[in-house]
DNA sequence: CTGTTAGCGCATTCAT
DNA sequence: ATGAATGCGCTAACAG
């Protein structure tokens, strides 16, 4: 595991070339007023030309500042969280900071393993989203004080920063939408109910019915259990199947995002179902393809970049704060019922 | 983990409380030989209740190794290159390596910057998806011998590590597949023409086109200026209200990607054409999402999750060679025409 | 087995 | 304006 290393030149190797002490070096490589004009350009011409790179490391271990924030997802290639990524990414360069991103795949142990990991590169944050039943690897930071903000979901019990959308509301909306709609039979295909995502939605869906006096139904939710990432399609094409193949009648679906929405669109597609004539469907995200699927997706916008962007500024607040506070910020962001043709 | 006054805790501190050198609490963290069972365990069982977590940088500065690669990309959102970073991040996962990741948006002073501060950071090694129509930055570091892969671009003159697709063949494949369907006026609308995929791509419609006598004319290839990252449906919808505006006849385009297609379709669909009836339309990647629309998409596959697989491979290879050899390698992906209702 | 010493590369004292 | 000394946290080399 030894790897040859182009050797790296050294405020020492240009120290003696140009046959002054490390420290002037030091000084004209940052530009401190302390040193005399023609030396610092002399010294710097030098340094440009042997290729000089300052060794960041050395410079952190002193200042024990890393500018660098570590980034856990489950999956950066779901459209939602590559949005978000993006916003995160935006703020992230505005202040100077590196992003070290890690894919959890949802895995309570790769989280674990991770922030062990980035503690240990000291970065000055974390950005989580939170995906398992458990937090407790995220409950030892928060206990510490350490920077943290949790991105896309509601840990009511701590006290930690958090930002995620209103779900109650989107759910409400959707499922709102559905039974003005004249929808009778209105199902919801959703993710494990462990979170506050799915719990949001969930309830906002029961607020809806209850409100226009329809019953709620334990069998009209169809939890997708274990839905490996990346698979969130097929998990919505299959709940499809199994609802025709058990003969369960429906003309409205909610569905947990948009992905799950695409799933159910071709499996109803296929089986001859029109949409929205036959059975209206509604997903959850609004990411960039749901205008471009037929038909154009209906479904709840998520201010995905926004979601990214203000978690970042949320976490430099932390980490720039003069003192640890005890009060924690949580930020509630608005969702939008985009209507369109499913 | 536990910080006095904010800070970590050190091996120094867990040397004074048990009693020991510092030396030897390293000993015990690293797992050494030359220790005693009993004192072992007791430090780590301190080291575990002070909440101990090891400082890579003060690590990484004695053994100059950082396990850490950077990854630059124009735009992570793309699912392109989301699906490719999902192959490097797992076979970097598979290797313990950490990723610094960059978007670089397209445009060369971000990646100029991005490579120094990767420089600075250490990093083992860099996957570049070259996107600029310089590279004076990349040819630094192939001279230095950095260990550095480009990733989906092909730059013929240097003896650098690449991995790509055949870009001939998958434009070839596409321009034949419309030409043997039928179409008699096939454009071509695409990228900037100053990089290998761009220009691979076009020399496989010249080629088909040749192969079928059909004669090749400039003004059927469409060049989207200055695309900006994430506007590439975009792109390809105004270029076809171009298109019609300027009363061009066409029966059949191909795209350089599936992000154009799909905006060329939703231009066509608004206009009344049918799909393929009156345009036959070929895209380029297959991503996810190609199967999903309306109609659904005909491409040519790129095996983007290998793509990025192999790229850390490649790269992982160079990092651990035991010397620096002068010859690169460059490896070729294959690509295979998809063909669906487009 | 364990402690002492030294040094990774840099920046911050303090001298001169 | 410049140099010398010190230490960030850790580990390798050498003693004991």
């Amino acid at each position: 595991m030894k790897r040859i290393q182009s050797k790296f030149v050294t405020i020492k190797d240009i120290a003696e070339k140009a046959g002054v002490s490390p420290n002037t070096v030091s000084r004209a490589l940052n530009s401190r007023p302390d040193i005399s004009q023609s030396t610092k350009s002399r010294i710097l011409k030098i340094a440009q030309e042997m290729g000089y790179v300052r060794n960041a490391y050395a410079t952190i271990l002193k200042s024990n500042v890393t500018n660098t924030i570590g980034v856990i997802m489950s999956d950066s290639s779901n459209p939602f969280f590559s949005e978000v990524f993006k916003g995160i990414d935006k703020a992230a360069q505005e202040k100077d900071y590196q992003i070290i991103i890690m894919n959890s795949e949802g895995v309570y142990e790769n989280e674990e393993r991770f922030i062990k990991t980035l503690l240990e590169r000291r970065v000055d944050g974390i950005l989580l989203f939170p995906m398992q039943e458990s937090y407790e690897d995220i409950r030892e930071l928060v206990k510490e004080h350490f920077p943290i903000v949790l991105v896309g979901r509601e840990i009511d019990e701590w006290n930690v920063d958090e930002i995620f959308s209103d779900e109650v509301k989107g759910g409400y909306m959707a499922t709102k939408y559905l039974l003005e709609k004249g929808c009778k039979k209105v199902k919801m295909i959703t993710d494990q109910l462990y979170n506050s995502a799915s719990l949001g939605r969930l309830e906002g869906y029961r607020k809806a019915l209850q409100e226009k006096g329809v019953p709620f139904c334990e069998e009209n939710v169809k939890l997708c259990h274990h839905i490996h990432e990346g698979y969130h399609v097929q998990a919505g094409y299959d709940k499809v199947i199994e609802m025709l193949q058990g003969k369960e009648e429906f003309d409205g679906i909610f569905c947990y995002n948009d992905l799950i929405a695409y799933g159910v669109i071709k499996a109803l597609k296929e089986n001859g179902f029109r949409i929205p004539e036959d059975v209206s469907v509604v997903g959850y995200d609004d990411i960039t393809f749901s205008r471009l699927i037929e038909p154009q997706l209906t479904t709840i916008k998520v201010k995905k970049f926004e979601m990214g962007y203000e978690a970042f500024q949320m976490l430099y607040k932390r980490i720039t704060a003069k003192k640890s506070s005890n009060s924690s910020t949580r930020k509630v962001l608005d969702v939008e019922l985009i209507v369109r043709n499913s």
